[in-house]
DNA sequence: GTTACTGCAAAGATTTTGCACCTAT
DNA sequence: ATAGGTGCAAAATCTTTGCAGTAAC
């Protein structure tokens, strides 16, 4: 069992709530890649691995996951959203091609900082936030080129 | 009719399609205030002034404003999205309050051009980009604290 | 033996699409 | 006539939920 999985153990264990084969085996899938996974994805890869964890299950843990800290969900926008674990990853923002759909991700400091000044100048008080760059990755570019 | 509808017009009929009625009242509704709207509102806004455009006509004109570059879609998160004029309007991010679902524009220039760098750095061409902040506006901040 | 969890399938919410009918040139 | 537009209802997507059965303590 994965470190974060015992991580994530600990936190449905202290909420009193019971760590479940099924709770087990979406987050050992969810932490067994630093990969941006939608949650369809999370399920065809359980079914692959054998596991049997319903659809219903995924999107339940899926939601622990989040509310344990351990996994965010990221929106990509148009609809999209995707989970990735957060263990040893600064916050980042990303970039989403619109071609090919991979996601990368970049981080910025400065951008962050700027954000808190924009919510203090509004009196808003920030809990997420979340910047998607939309466009052409490196590939993609070179692919229309050629 | 506004000068945004004319300007839509002109669009419309540039590309060699048909100004309709429908298109119009559809034109006339969005442009009718800063507001941020999302396609179901727009809708119920025609219903209630007579106007018999269909869902799916409101749906496909939207796409058509955006196309024109007159209206822009905003994504909200959470699979909200909602539609705002953009004339005489510089780009600007979005506050969205998680409790009242009200939404904030704030701007940033310095934050625009440090996503310019990170796409330099990245080799990536932007398109376009979307930055929410979630949290608590000022007023339902208040309200808590009541 | 409770209490909580799971799977299934139905229900929601939002947006798109196929098709027959209608409407401007 | 003919191309394009519209309304309707069905379909597509993604996610949530009610409920009966199952499993963990």
């Amino acid at each position: 069992m994965r470190p974060e999985t015992q991580q994530f153990m600990k936190f449905i264990e202290t909420k009193g709530l019971l760590f479940t084969t099924e709770r087990k085996s979406v987050a050992e899938e969810v932490f067994s890649t630093h990969d941006h996974l939608d949650a369809e994805e999370v399920l065809k890869k359980l079914k692959s691995t054998g596991s049997k964890a319903s659809r219903a299950t995924v999107y339940r843990t899926l939601d622990l996951l989040v509310e344990s800290g351990l996994v965010e969900k990221i929106d990509l926008g148009e609809g999209r959203s995707a989970y990735e674990h957060t263990a040893g990853h600064p916050h980042h923002d990303h970039l989403v091609c619109t071609v090919c759909g991979e996601v990368q991700e970049f981080e910025e400091p400065l951008i962050e900082q700027l954000q808190e000044w924009a919510c203090e100048k509004a009196g808003f008080r920030a809990i997420g936030h979340s910047l998607n760059i939309y466009g052409w990755c490196a590939k993609c570019k070179l692919a229309v080129k050629a």
